[in-house]
DNA sequence: TCGTATCTTGACCACTTGGTCAACATTTTA
DNA sequence: TAAAATGTTGACCAAGTGGTCAAGATACGA
């Protein structure tokens, strides 16, 4: 219950105002930690992993883990923090200048890829937003409401100058972001209903979506 | 790490030959159980949910609960058993004879209305399914296999009429599926996006999703 | 090379949690 | 109504978990 309240900002703010200088062994293990949470978070959730899990994962003693972040709830947040901005950077490509179906299928395609490559993340994001979102709140009501409003009114001035079908421009973009990142989070599911090999899959999956897409946005 | 052995087959053999029938308390009591365990579990992970926290919500006693269920695994079973079928029989309700792109809209809609009136249902599975779908993993690979296949073969058929845009019929699935559960799935992030009351959000949600999907799906 | 700061860990603790059990309460059956 | 079956629970236990700490190991600047 007391698991709720995490802040995402107590790493953020040691790599900004930190009064003495990371050392290279710190560097080194804080990264190794990062990672390896990355990977257990990333596939039993916030309760359902230990720290335990991590410090095997990392190779490293689970004290020794405590000496480099304070608590869990530190570990968590620093992954999600470093997690975060590679998973959503794409969007802020979206130009207001390019071909509007074309920049949008651009941006489909490449939030695919991310599911391909980077499915850890995207399930340690799914989690999080399942179970509630305790630690990114703030970050989606501030920075990714922002971004989403700035581009959604991109999208709409495109349906206003009759470039684009006449949609709802925040549940395109909700339509992309479930359609892509589906490959990473239900990766199971999806392994459990075809017998085909990853390339073949992401490649219908991407043939399929982009037809719907385009055809779907064209104007008229 | 031992967590993840458990079989959907405990609770339904239960149902069907028990030696002594069941009382109406025993009936009563199951299916407060249930009730409460859906809403911990589906909103906490199975590890993040507590036999006490099911107790509190179903309002008996832990130790009450356990004689009921002998596990936490047997309820957890349980609850997605009587949930599974649910959250998945629209699909068998496509019709070869029908429209198709008004079959594929209507499944659509009906996961919709679904993600709308029993989001427990969808984050429940959402949550097996990212956490490696231990418990349902068989009933994924034949049941939902059979049927998603055998519907593949109908949006198949379509397409070689020339009814349907040629797209990869398990791909289009995928595509409803994820649009739609999204909804329910990353609720927290969409409400934090969005100031938009539920009820508009459904309203533009079905809307954009139509438009994309007719528009998307019509041939040639 | 020496002394200081940083790093590492086994042992330990408090607390949570799934599950048991014996004792008691209620319902059902004859 | 009495015995048998079923239902209910507080107290308890063992295992697992997050986190602490003192003591030792290692790196590093002078």
């Amino acid at each position: 219950m007391a698991d709720d309240e995490i802040n995402l900002n107590g790493e953020v703010a040691a790599t900004d105002s930190s009064p003495r200088k990371r050392t290279r062994i710190q560097i080194r293990n804080e990264a190794r930690i990062v990672r390896a949470a990355l990977d257990v978070f990333s596939s039993n959730g916030y309760r359902g992993s230990t720290v335990d899990q991590i410090a095997d994962t990392a190779g490293m003693s689970k004290a020794n883990i405590l000496y480099y972040f304070n608590t869990k709830q530190d570990i968590y947040a620093a992954v999600l923090a470093r997690t975060l901005t590679v998973w959503l950077d794409p969007l802020d490509e979206l130009d207001a200048g390019g071909d509007p179906i074309e920049e949008l299928w651009k941006y489909a395609q490449q939030k695919l890829q991310l599911s391909r490559k980077a499915p850890h993340a995207s399930r340690l994001f799914a989690n999080e937003i399942l179970q509630g979102a305790p630690v990114v709140r703030p970050f989606l009501e501030n920075q990714l409401k922002a971004l989403v409003t700035s581009k959604c009114r991109i999208i709409q001035t495109w349906i206003d100058e009759g470039k684009l079908a006449p949609v709802a421009p925040l549940h395109l973009i909700f339509l992309i972001w479930s359609a892509t990142q589906h490959y990473a989070d239900f990766a199971p599911q999806i392994s459990a209903l075809s017998d085909d090999p990853e390339e073949m899959l992401y490649e219908q999956a991407e043939q399929t979506l982009k037809l719907i897409l385009t055809r779907g946005l064209a104007p008229e």
